[in-house]
DNA sequence: GGGTAACTTGACCAAAGGTGCAGTGTGCCA
DNA sequence: TGGCACACTGCACCTTTGGTCAAGTTACCC
């Protein structure tokens, strides 16, 4: 078991949000009671919402908070892996590899994907928030969407494909590789699903 | 809005698993209460728990229903596009182009994977029921891995890939795309993602 | 030493899952 | 025609959970 929670004072909003996060992904935010939250962060129902209006603005900084967190993980990843080399397509081979390797050495797996577990809960929340959950795929989309032209620019697809749907399929793949992780308890398949989708890029741009 | 509940008497059963699926889908299964679905399929409470011990055992028909199901008609689809091709490969295309094809003409786009739900809600189910959802998993590998078993034979991979990884991306498609469609509330995101996969399993198979 | 941020205490409410059990109407089989 | 079982209804009651309200306390910073 991890420390007995402290009780450092002054922390305890982001306290709720790690508690709650985990607890969101295990089993959905309905399921997860402010009760629970409170015992596991040490304070009382008071406290809760002295910090969170109520549970929908819970819903609405955790995933504000997740979207900043995840982009600025994956931007520092993929601009380390720019780093090491001056060729865009094997910049992002490079990135991805990273990633995979970097899903792999989780060693719980996946905790799981925010925007995921809300899309099928979309009715608990209100418009902000399901407008937060389209926006962030839409800069998901972009980010690598930016990559992918470079690398069409000097590398000229072998495969007529759309490169929004290229781009939007690293999401797809990372989203339903969580989910065969967590369905077969196997942290590898996630790995192993990135490793495939960066086969497909690499035929994409550079063929058989 | 559909016919007002014919309170067509002994398939209550079968209409409390119908409006369960389509909330648990929606919101999730803690949110998804006993008393909206019987307010729905019109019956009383003692009603629901004449039909199913608690609320755990609702989830694990739920389930089997799903898995029965979505089984038989994929079975269903790909059966009849074999018969339309005496090549497995070209078979298997031509099944995954009805599949995308499927997907596009819902007019209110994918209703969601329960598998995913599930996967996603974890921690509310018994081992019965993750172990159901594992199960299927493997299932939908082995049933999709028969398929590139018999096309590897005839056409020797020009990527080297695991066919079992293989035969996993199109579930991981599947459920990616099926986030995709629902987060962006575009029915053809899902449908493209489909497509996508199936230029891949080409260029393994047929190189670029 | 005063103010403010970050809480606590405690009382209360409605909705939801769940239990227990007696009663009822409808169709089918002998 | 009788009777039995299936598919429910009705009602009373319990606990947990989200949420509200008002008043008080404690630590830290200026």
């Amino acid at each position: 078991m991890a420390s007995p929670a402290p009780k450092r004072r002054g922390d305890a909003r982001e306290r709720i949000l790690d508690v709650a996060e985990v607890s969101v992904l295990e089993k959905g935010f309905d399921a997860t009671s402010i009760d629970e939250l409170i015992a596991a962060v040490g304070i009382t129902k008071s406290g809760f919402f002295y910090h969170f209006r109520d549970k929908t603005e819970l819903a609405r900084v955790l995933l504000e908070r997740y979207i900043e967190r995840e982009g600025a993980m994956f931007d520092e990843l993929f601009a380390r892996a720019d780093e090491l080399n001056e060729d865009p397509l094997h910049g992002f081979l490079v990135g991805l590899k990273m990633l995979a390797e970097l899903f792999a050495d989780l060693p719980n797996g996946h905790p799981g994907c925010l925007i995921a577990a809300y899309c099928y809960q979309d009715r608990l929340f209100d418009q902000k928030v399901r407008d937060l959950n389209a926006a962030s795929v839409i800069l998901w989309r972009k980010r690598f969407r930016t990559r992918l032209d470079m690398i069409a620019a000097r590398y000229p697809p072998r495969i007529p494909v759309d490169l929004d749907d290229l781009a939007d399929m690293l999401s797809a793949v990372a989203d339903g590789g969580i989910i065969l992780s967590k369905s077969l308890k196997d942290p590898r398949a996630l790995s192993r699903q990135m490793l495939l989708y960066r086969e497909f890029v690499k035929t994409v741009f550079l063929g058989t």
